[in-house]
RNA sequence: GCGAGCGUGGCCAAGUGGUCAAGGCGCCUGGCUGUGGCCCAGGAGAUCACGGGUUCGAAUCCCGUCGCUCGCCCCA
């Protein structure tokens, strides 16, 4: 029997009411912020990722579904979406709107990952981006859409870490302190981190493993080497984010995994945070636009993980809206009442009205279980007697109750 | 890529060498020839993940494979 590819999963209608709840919420804040919804394609030319998110990455080296196609391009399956937006920015000469351009989207992602709680090989993300201004208050306004989303979904265990990690001027100069730090440990760090120590050395600082992690708390922090452009956009910022009464934590060790970030950084974690955690992750990207051969622009973003927030409000316990579902369930009585059966539906749906047609296949008795089974609070019921006197009988299931009414009677009677 | 645990009908689950499989949920039918929720009765549905081995005999022991889950790395 074939099953759904690892690290993928159906959705059934159960679940529905959770993606449903996000989006609404989502697309609701982002409209009040003034962003427009932008859809990309789920597969980009691959040298897009390679160039944006940076090779050295692990999303490039080994986490991408990239393939030959029949025209023998390399494609990947887009690993993240930011890129994609950017790419669209320029195609699309956005640069000629109004700035900054603010964007938001839905979307799949794709990354070759073992799956476990909370992470997965095809995952879903909403995402927002503002594209063309590089002031803090675009960076404050981003985050607190982040931080609002969180809370119009009812998360309440929750944090907002920030972090500035630089530019092209001063982080290559952080960098090298840090490595000067971290090399006179050298013996004590744990096998990953020696790696880390040439390969990624800004996440030498958020090593789990607990003597690195000591080791971190005294390391020169990426704030304290900002030059002074950086310095004055970081304090602006924290500025405004206090005007804005958000609860921010800075975060010295917060650095995030894709080369494009530069300066503000940001996350959105459970208190209980554990491994899988982070629900909401961003930062702002100067350089991106150039590396993707457009003309500097400056940009700022983040993406939420859909799965991760359904995690977490189901271990909050968050009261999530059930889907809608018909109020009527039509039975019929008799092989001779079925085709009356199928009209008062149709015309019942016409009028506005959810119905559930009973196939009539299965007595009356059985029809009835089937309107209870499925919690439908009235059963429209026709059968020899309501053909012949043009009625119908509606039968109240909550209440237990059942009168006979006119056709036209009952049809006025649903509005629409 | 590394490490750990697990794999019995759609779901949950008993059974740990000897009637090839209990029970519960769910589904369908009947008890009530046109009426639900409770109850009662019945039914459908399992090559016990797959392959090999040990044994007179395996769901049950051994090996391999696959799959799932959790953790590491990394990330949403």
């Amino acid at each position: 029997m074939y099953r759904a590819p690892r690290g993928t999963a159906d959705r059934l209608p159960d679940r529905q009411k959770y993606w449903r709840y996000i989006e609404s919420k989502a697309v609701a804040l982002a409209q009040q912020y003034g962003f427009g919804r932008v859809d990309t394609p789920v597969f980009e030319d691959s040298g897009l990722f390679v160039r944006s998110v940076g090779e050295g990455t692990d999303i490039v080296e080994k986490e991408m579904y990239t393939f030959q196609d029949r025209g023998s391009d390399s494609i990947t399956l887009r690993p993240e979406g930011t890129a994609p937006v950017c790419r669209a920015y320029l195609e699309h000469g956005m640069h000629n709107l109004p700035q900054p351009v603010r964007l938001y989207y839905f979307c799949p992602v794709f990354r070759y990952e073992r799956p476990q709680a909370g992470r997965f090989r095809q995952h879903h993300q909403f995402g927002a981006e503002v594209i063309g201004d590089a002031d803090p208050s675009v960076d404050a306004e981003v985050i607190e859409l982040a931080w609002r989303l969180m809370l119009s979904l009812g998360l309440r265990d929750i944090q907002l870490l920030i972090n500035s990690i630089g530019d092209q001027q001063c982080r290559p100069g952080y960098v090298e302190r840090l490595k000067a730090y971290y090399t006179g440990y050298h013996d004590q760090l744990c096998a990953d981190c020696r790696q880390r120590l040439t390969r990624n050395p800004l996440r030498l600082l958020d090593c789990k493993v607990e003597a690195c992690h000591a080791l971190g708390q005294a390391a020169p922090r990426s704030v304290d080497h900002l030059c002074a452009e950086c310095q004055a956009h970081w304090e602006q910022l924290q500025g405004y984010l206090k005007h804005m009464e958000l609860p921010f934590q800075v975060d010295h060790r917060l650095v995030r995994g894709l080369d494009y970030y530069t300066r503000t950084v940001f996350e959105v974690q459970p208190l209980d945070a554990g491994g899988q955690s982070t629900i909401c992750g961003g930062g702002r990207y100067d350089a991106l636009m150039e590396q993707l051969d457009g003309r500097p622009t400056p940009g700022i973003g983040f993406a939420t993980g859909m799965e991760r927030l359904i995690l977490n409000l189901e271990r909050s316990g968050v009261a999530v809206p059930e889907e809608p579902s018909p109020r009527y369930l039509v039975a019929s009585v008799g092989d001779g009442a079925r085709p009356a059966a199928l009209e008062l539906a149709s015309r019942m749906r016409r009028a506005s009205a959810g119905a559930i047609l009973s196939s009539g296949a299965r007595t009356l008795r059985g029809q009835m279980r089937q309107a209870n089974a499925l919690n439908i609070p009235f059963v429209a019921i026709i059968g020899d007697d309501e053909v012949r006197d043009g009625t119908v009988a509606i039968r109240d299931m909550t209440a237990s109750t059942q009168q006979t009414l006119p056709l036209a009677e009952f049809l006025a009677s649903l509005g629409g």
